[in-house]
DNA sequence: CGTCTCGTTGAGAGTTTTCAATGTAAGTGG
DNA sequence: CCACTTACATTGAAAACTCTCAACGAGACG
């Protein structure tokens, strides 16, 4: 249940035996299914989650009814509202499973014990948010700097896994358009590009 | 010269003298020029900088050569290009100073010496780090997910000291979008609301 | 006083959205 | 397993939004 998590804690720092095992005491396993809601509005979001396997979701919903894509998860990476866990304030997001998953489960107490006690795992979340930073700055200068056919683009060429793994309306969303205006840019890109 | 610094440290973490003392060493106070560069594209970021007076922007430059503000950084704030600064990459940010600045700058070798031999600053930095992720997650959603306007009046509400403070062609860039579409916006909303 | 930068305004062009219709694939219940 | 329903992708046409290009005005600075 915690191999892909120990190997990516494992890419980051190095942990002990003993640390191993210590870490482990303090996630708890869950399987939600597809369409489950982890999180929903208004509720505060009490753990971070690491898929161990399938695909979430997090996503507001504006006054118009209208999803926004915030992140994809999927194997190896992490989920949470960030805000409400941290803050312990209700969330405005919505978190839910697109694939059957797996999780691995921690309550803002035990991360707070855990990073007190293997301050290894501190650094481990230090690195994290600062790659965390990193991803988000480039997927914003996208959207702040390019057309919707370069954000597109950039995408694909950054991050192909979640072209291919997430259904298209939802890709439309994570990028600020609407879904006829994505199809639209793949047609016109396939027509280019017919070889491929 | 370390005043806005540790009042800002001390906000998130507590500190010893003797701790104060010891990070106090791995600075060097530096001091920039209105339109004097801090980094230039291509050059790898050697150093976090603290503002502790002053006002400072990163932005990129694209193929056409117009500029996209990444992060405003005035007193109390960092700036850095973060990615450039941890993989020891060049740059393709330039960072400069909008208003005379001092800083506090600390380089690589000593950022991780501090965080070692230092761990409330470990604690300090990944504090900083969530925080950080938080905000570019809310101008994230703001970007993909409203109207120029609903940009202007959003960023206004959450962040009034950056308009009142930035030059409003870099407003504009910030918000990714252009400076005249920017002063119509202004203009319109001044005018459903002239008692203000 | 002249120069330069920045903000404003106008008009037309380009991009993206909206609304609607159609086709297609997937999921569900009989 | 098939028929039915539902959700999703595609396409078209018009509307809305934003950008581009250009001109003008105001203020900063030497």
């Amino acid at each position: 249940m915690f191999e892909v998590f120990f190997s990516q804690v494992k890419d980051k720092v190095l942990l002990s035996e003993a640390e191993q095992k210590l870490v482990k005491t303090f996630f708890s396993p869950k399987k939600i299914r597809k369409r489950q809601y982890l999180l929903q509005e208004g509720n505060i979001c009490r753990h971070l989650a690491f898929v161990e396997k399938g695909l979430l979701r997090s996503y507001n919903v504006d006054d118009k009814g209208i999803e926004h894509m915030i992140h994809f998860a999927w194997e190896g990476w992490w989920m949470a509202d960030m805000l409400s866990f941290l803050s312990i304030e209700p969330s405005t997001y919505h978190i839910d499973a697109i694939e059957d998953s797996e999780l691995l489960l921690i309550s803002r107490p035990d991360f707070e014990e855990m990073l007190l006690k293997v301050p290894v795992m501190e650094r481990y979340f230090r690195i994290l948010f600062q790659n965390n930073i990193i991803s988000k700055e480039r997927r914003l200068i996208s959207s702040i700097s390019n057309s919707a056919e370069e954000k597109f683009i950039h995408l694909s060429a950054t991050n192909p896994e979640l072209i291919k793994r997430i259904p298209q309306q939802l890709v439309a969303s994570y990028l600020g358009i609407t879904p006829e205006t994505l199809s639209r840019i793949k047609n016109k890109l396939n027509k280019n590009v017919p070889n491929t």
